[in-house]
DNA sequence: GGCTCTCGCTTAACCGGTTAATCATAGGGG
DNA sequence: CCCCTATGATTAACCGGTTAAGCGAGAGCC
């Protein structure tokens, strides 16, 4: 059943020459003359001959594939989550036109965290991309000084200097803000995200300084950028203000509990308060009503990590340390 | 900068032995003396020894990786879709669990499909998990032949004898159909999934099946089960039959456009017309109003896969050529 | 004491490629 | 005609592990 792999040399028995020179023909050198080239090709088509990758990345050093880090563990990545999924795709179809493998891992657990130390070090891949991670995690610095090529999607945060691939969160929030105030709210609150992580802090900074700007009250409750904790931030932001009149909300998910408890409440959405979110995935255009919401180029993101981590690892000059997207506020029914 | 990685060779050195004796320290063998395993492993610790899975793997013929193919564009994949990363949650938890490696791929295009061949054939991985998949695809039976371990998501079409994990939609469809039927509904109508699918081509047969047992009418209409392919198949229904009084629709994002559409329509869910979706994803517990679905575990649908690949890996015996998960009626407010 | 057996380590072959160094051959110049 | 060079192939070393076979020493047995 398992037919033999032919190798390199079988290869080259077939077509009566060394194994240097098919491996020269396989990896197209052109120092071989073109009746040679034709003999060993036609060997190699034969014999179905594909090269071990094993073998070849044990001399050239070289994996050809790279790793994407997702910093939850498996269970609690995707459960409810449009973002990382988005991230793949670009990931994902950057590579595949570069010819590179994706390797997925999970780093939520200690250990597993361990483990991706470990794999990434070991040569296993050539670069490393990290997916928008929490707190200031000390990996992709160490992964850097070990000169490992990594990119990171979000701003990290901490000394260490990782390039990264971020949007522009403050810019897209002031954005979103700024046309609440301009549509004549004046109680305008904010559920904001995780204060852990970039897209969390950078999105209250935003809200924060578009309010003193405006020279308005601030009101605010932290989430974390679920369904459940927005519709219980919402709740809460209810009971300190009834009388407020907007809410920017720092997640889609978010904003979606938040529009149900609204609803609960009996407000009505845009008439009582405007909601504003953040993201503008698929299903936002279908809430009722649909959310008006800032945009952030999610696969485009995933791409642009992809191509500079690329260019990194074939060692490109002129690599940014950071790129920023823009963000762009789509506006609908809910402001 | 990049620190020399140390070798066998190195660490043999350091601890005054010879390299077999640390590979097999490394490799947790029984026989070696106690003090000698203690010298090495000082040795390991101190210079920080990673064993090259290149140079591992070209002996052993294992990568200690697994490959799951997506079987859509990068593109396409997860654009609206919450299949493929819940897939992705449960076969990486388990493989996380087994230590090995996730390599993803998308199979969409002819070229890419012939990469995945290769990939595969070139002995990259241990193993081959196909996610749902279009038609009959003739990469599972391939690589079967050709000795690679595959567990396919879903029943293959076509004759090939393939190891698969699929959920019981035959039962779950005429279980749903059944409560709308019980409940006094007379028009039962259906939104289908594409008939290239076996998750399409079953549930139908379960809603045929049941409506036959009930005699009643049938009124199909397929859809590719997006959103958007389930508002256009709605409405076509409500003009083949204005007075249908329930529809089952084979996906939840196709009963989320459905219950768009019926609203568009003027009806009630469910005083008019009762809806029952196929998934359970998550967003179904929020929908307006919270959609009664048909539950499959696909989270439990990629670990069971995980875990059978793993078994024929291993080639444990016993290994089930087939393993059917039973589906649940999740009954909610829309019938 | 000598023989055999076992245990535990080392030696060395091998996995399947890449590539620097070497070598054969044909062509060109003097 | 001979020597030199360019071209294009081959030889062989190496990447970093695993593992079968070999071997030395201590224990058990008669």
């Amino acid at each position: 059943m398992i037919r033999e792999r032919p190798t390199l040399e079988a290869v080259a028995r077939r077509a009566g020459v060394s194994r240097a020179t098919v491996s020269r023909v396989v990896n197209g050198s052109t120092s071989v003359a073109a009746s040679i080239r034709e003999a060993v090709n036609r060997a190699v088509e034969e014999l179905g001959y594909v090269p071990n990758q094993a073998a070849r990345s044990l001399v050239t050093q070289r994996t050809e594939s790279i790793a994407l880090i997702l910093p939850e563990t498996a269970n609690r990545v995707f459960s409810d989550d449009l973002f990382f999924p988005a991230i793949i795709r670009g990931v994902g179809g950057e590579l595949e036109a570069a010819d590179k493998q994706l390797v997925l891992m999970m780093a939520g657990s200690a250990k597993s965290h361990d483990r991706v130390e470990r794999y990434a070090v070991a040569g296993h891949v050539d670069g490393v991309m990290f997916a928008s991670m929490h707190g200031a995690d000390p990996l992709p610095g160490t992964l850097v000084r070990l000169g490992i090529p990594v990119v990171c999607s979000g701003r990290p945060i901490g000394a260490a200097a990782v390039p990264y691939v971020d949007v522009d969160h403050f810019g897209g929030v002031c954005g979103a803000v700024r046309h609440l105030v301009t549509a004549g709210r004046r109680r305008i609150a904010t559920i904001a995200g995780p204060q852990d992580m970039v897209a969390g802090i950078d999105r209250l900074a935003g809200y924060r300084a578009t309010l003193e700007e405006a020279g308005l009250a601030q009101h605010v409750r932290i989430g974390d950028f679920t369904r459940e904790s927005g519709m219980v931030a919402m709740r809460k932001l209810l009971d300190d203000d009834p009388a407020l009149d907007a809410v920017f909300v720092a997640s889609d998910m978010m904003a979606h509990g938040a529009l149900t408890a609204l609803k609960d409440a009996g407000r009505r959405v845009p008439g009582d308060v405007a909601v504003i979110g953040f993201d503008d995935f698929e299903i936002s255009r279908y809430s009722e009503p649909p959310l008006t919401t800032v945009r952030q180029p999610i696969v485009e993101m995933g791409r642009t990590m992809a191509r500079q981590l690329l260019g990194l690892i074939n060692d490109e000059p002129h690599q940014p340390d950071a790129v920023v997207l823009p963000t762009e506020l789509v506006i609908r029914e809910t402001a």
